[in-house]
Parts: structure tokens; C-alpha cells; sequence
DNA sequence: TGTCATTAGTTACAAATGAAACCAATTGCA
DNA sequence: TGCAATTGGTTTCATTTGTAACTAATGACA
């Protein structure tokens, strides 16, 4: 019988069986493959997708929604908005009610992009919940218990 | 009847509701948690930890095998590596047989942090596990889905 | 009203990251 | 052998990111 000391370490950790490693690889991994793709295409980064997607579905948003919508902090959000007004993909009108926000709404080539990339990101979307087969099903009950223990 | 051209957006994407957001934002969490976990206790990285694992899991490894093992890229490994080195927590050792080749493994402060975080690691995955409820046991065959599609 | 605290958004600075160039050692092969 | 191609690992440079400080505008309340 061998006694354990309190600080046994137990037997070696697996990374490759590690739970937040695991995650951050498969996440990494998938988002890193639409990143090219939408730069490529697009020349669009992640922020930015983020950003153009909260506009598409919820309609005129100010920097702080946006935030927190896509879960950016106001940095990533303001430079992200900051690049996509320089290529005339978005318009800032100042609320009058409250001079320090500002409305972002499309301009007519942001929509168009907006109308671009939505179809392929479901696209994507789709290609992967099919290549999982059956665990497809899975997948989303186990994520919505993810952001609920993890606090979305 | 709507006729629906073939470029038509259909509804508005739900950021909320796109996988590749979804796991992301929960990686990024769980990943950041952990993060702040190891950076305040320990000094230590994330890349750091893994170089870490690596070596307590496989014994005495070259970067390049860190680097496969950790799915991290070479840069990345070898600063990792260097910060270990320069902090005492790895001796590099030439191997006689290929002078490129470097040999990584645990000076007794490296032995001693590994001892601590590896046990740390385990409480944090355990306590989310439990969290997550009846989920937790689809969790790894869905992970185990995600790798096989996304091409571990 | 006047002033203090808060909020929206931007900027400045430092740290992390990746792509590409790089050096040194090794291998393949004529 | 000798030389080109490859491999292990580091460095350089540009880009991305986050923290903290900042400006401007609004709100709270004496």
C-alpha cells in the first residue's frame, strides 16, 4: 500500500486529454480556417465579421451593443468599427439624444458584404455539424452547459 | 410563393447561435480563467504551462516534439522554452548525436511548479465538469467529434 | 445650477503572436 | 568526398491584442 501525500501529483497529465486544451485547440483550429477565409475573400478580420454580423441582425447598434452582442471588449470593437467606417463599410451617425454614441448602420458595400458572408458562414457552419454525424445532435445541448457553467 | 434567388441571405445569422462563435467565446474563457490562474501563482504562460506538461508527461523532448505534441507552432515553443531556461524551470542539454537538437527537461524548481500546477489543472477541469451536469459525459465524444472533423 | 461620478469611445503603450528570413547542423546522393 | 536540400531552432519584423490612461458628454444630486 502505497500512502499518497496530500500534494501527489497523481499519474502525469495527458495535454492531449485536457478539457480547456482540447477546446482551445478545436477552437482555434475551426476559427482560425474561417479567418482565412474571410481575409482572404474579404479582406476582413474576425472583429470585424463580428461586428458587421451584429449590424445585419440587429439593425442600427451603437460600440458599446456591439460589445457586448459579439462578447469583444471596446477596444476590439472600436478599432474593428474604426476599419470598417475607413472602407466605407459602415456609417457613424451621432445619436442626438446623446452626443457620445454613434449609430453604425451599413453603407450600400457593407450590406453587400453583409449579404455575402452570411450565406457562407452558415455554409461552413453546416459543412462541419455534418462531418460530426451523430454527435451533431450533441453539440449544442453540451455547449449551452458550457456557457452556463462558464457564465456567458 | 417567395421566390428565393440564389444569393438570398436568408434570415440574419445569430452570432449567439453560430458554432464557431460559440466555442470560441467558451474557450476563451475557460482558457483566459486559467490563464490569470497560472500568470498570478506561478509567472507562467499558457505556452509555458504546456511546455511543462509536455515534458512531466514524455521525459525529455526536443522542441520540435514539444511543438508537435502541444500543437504549437515553432516561434511560439521556443520562446516558451527560452522564458523556462532563463527562469531556472528547464536545462537544455545539446544531444550528442544531433547538435540542432536540444533536450529539454526539469531543473528541480521545474519539477517542483510542475508537481503544483498539475493538480491545479485537474481541480479546475473536475469543478467544470461537474458544473456541467448530465452533459459532462457527452462532452468528450463530442470533442473527440470535433478533432476527428477539424483534423487534430 | 454646479460639481462629482459615470459612461461612450479613442489613444498610447507594452506584450503576445505569426510569417518569413535566418544560421547551423545533418542528410541525401551524385 | 562534395554539394544541394532539409531540418532544428532562433531572430526579425509587422500585426494583433489588452490594460490603462485619456477626452468628451451625460447623469446624479447637493
Amino acid at each position: 500500500m502505497k500512502p499518497i501525500a496530500s500534494t501527489d501529483p497523481g499519474p502525469p497529465l495527458d495535454l492531449e486529454r485536457f478539457l480547456p486544451y482540447r477546446l482551445s485547440v478545436v477552437s482555434e483550429r475551426l476559427s482560425g480556417a474561417i479567418a482565412r477565409l474571410y481575409q482572404t475573400r474579404f479582406d476582413l478580420s474576425i472583429p470585424e465579421w463580428r461586428v458587421l454580423a451584429i449590424v445585419g441582425r440587429h439593425g442600427p447598434v451603437t460600440a458599446t451593443e456591439v460589445g457586448q452582442k459579439s462578447q469583444m471588449d471596446k477596444v476590439r470593437v472600436s478599432r474593428a468599427i474604426a476599419r470598417l467606417v475607413a472602407m466605407d463599410r459602415l456609417t457613424q451617425t451621432p445619436d442626438p439624444t446623446d452626443r457620445r454614441r454613434k449609430h453604425l448602420a451599413f453603407t450600400a458595400a457593407g450590406a453587400a458584404i453583409h449579404r455575402e458572408i452570411v450565406p457562407l458562414a452558415r455554409a461552413v457552419e453546416a459543412r462541419v455539424l455534418a462531418d460530426l454525424g451523430v454527435e451533431e445532435s450533441h453539440l449544442d445541448t453540451t455547449l449551452t452547459a458550457l456557457e452556463r457553467t462558464l457564465g456567458t
